[in-house]
DNA sequence: AAGCCAACCTGGACGC
DNA sequence: TGCGTCCAGGTTGGCT
């Protein structure tokens, strides 16, 4: 579900209600996510404390509280929904922050794939994934970092750009959607890529990554992604090729292809993309 | 040693 | 209605 553009959604539709707030009550259930809950941790670390701050590094969220820090990804299929206490929890809701101003900061995620912990600020850098990440995509030097990459690897282009040691916060559907906007073809071995068209393509990760922000994030028929009042985002309607497999190309009108490279869907249009 | 692949889960869409 | 198949926004660990 939630790439760069959709947790950062979540981010800023989150922070108004947690920064600068007490957390009141925790309720979390023993599940084993990707890295399981801890019920009995969650709690002592964060009843009672305070909320400082809420950021976003690559796909992570991590709010900072007073004496701890919880860590979240949204994996597939997580959400971070604000609710009131006496609205219904939906199935595979995992962990529940009552805040002090009377709603309840809600993590459900029904594949499992996502993360919820609660760490010491010092574990941070050390955390796997988190430690390894590359660089922000929205940030300075991103140009550098994919530039780099690309000379150096012999994988096809979609690999580079969803390596989240190399740029941390791009996804499939982005990944698409950047190489369509860049002229390139997601099966194009990197190195062979000229570095006035890795450019091309920096700047094309940058723009769609934007516009998507810009638009709330990409909602899918099955409205998985929802920010935190669980509304959908709607860059949908500007997705060029993911998707689209056998619709018409909005450049040449050629029909979308879709393969699958290492296990992961690539739409393309054929003649606009080399 | 980089890069492929299966595995981790549940649910929705689709075909019969 | 139901059942089987395929597919999914991510990441990791094991293999070659």
């Amino acid at each position: 579900m939630p790439e760069l553009p959709e947790v950062e959604t979540v981010r800023l539709s989150l922070a108004p209600h947690l920064v600068g707030h007490r957390v009141v009550k925790v309720e979390a259930r023993r599940i084993s996510l990707r890295e399981g809950i801890e019920p009995a941790s969650w709690r002592a670390r964060f009843t009672g404390t305070r909320i400082l701050a809420l950021e976003r590094r690559g796909k992570y969220l991590l709010a900072r509280a007073e004496r701890a820090v919880a860590l979240f990804h949204l994996g597939m299929s997580g959400r971070m929904v604000l609710r009131r206490p006496d609205e219904s929890r939906e199935a595979h809701t995992h962990l529940v922050l009552r805040m002090d101003h009377g709603l309840e900061v809600r993590f459900v995620d029904p594949r499992r794939f996502g993360v919820a912990v609660v760490l010491r600020a010092e574990e941070l850098e050390t955390h796997p994934g988190l430690g390894r990440l590359g660089v922000d995509p929205l940030g300075d030097g991103m140009h550098e970092a994919l530039r780099r990459a690309a000379a150096r690897s012999r994988a096809p282009i979609r690999s580079v750009l969803l390596d989240q040691t190399v740029l941390a916060g791009l996804g499939n559907i982005y990944a698409n959607e950047a190489l369509a906007r860049a002229g390139i073809s997601p099966l194009r071995r990197a190195r062979a890529i000229s570095s006035k068209r890795v450019g091309v393509l920096a700047a094309a990760v940058r723009r769609v990554l934007e516009e998507a922000l810009e638009a709330g994030g990409t909602t899918l028929r099955d409205g998985g992604f929802v920010n935190a009042s669980g509304d959908g985002g709607y860059f949908s309607v500007r997705l060029l090729v993911y998707g689209r497999e056998g619709e018409p190309c909005v450049g040449c009108g050629a029909a979308i292809r879709r393969r699958v490279l290492t296990g992961r869907s690539v739409f393309y249009c054929p003649r606009c993309q080399r």
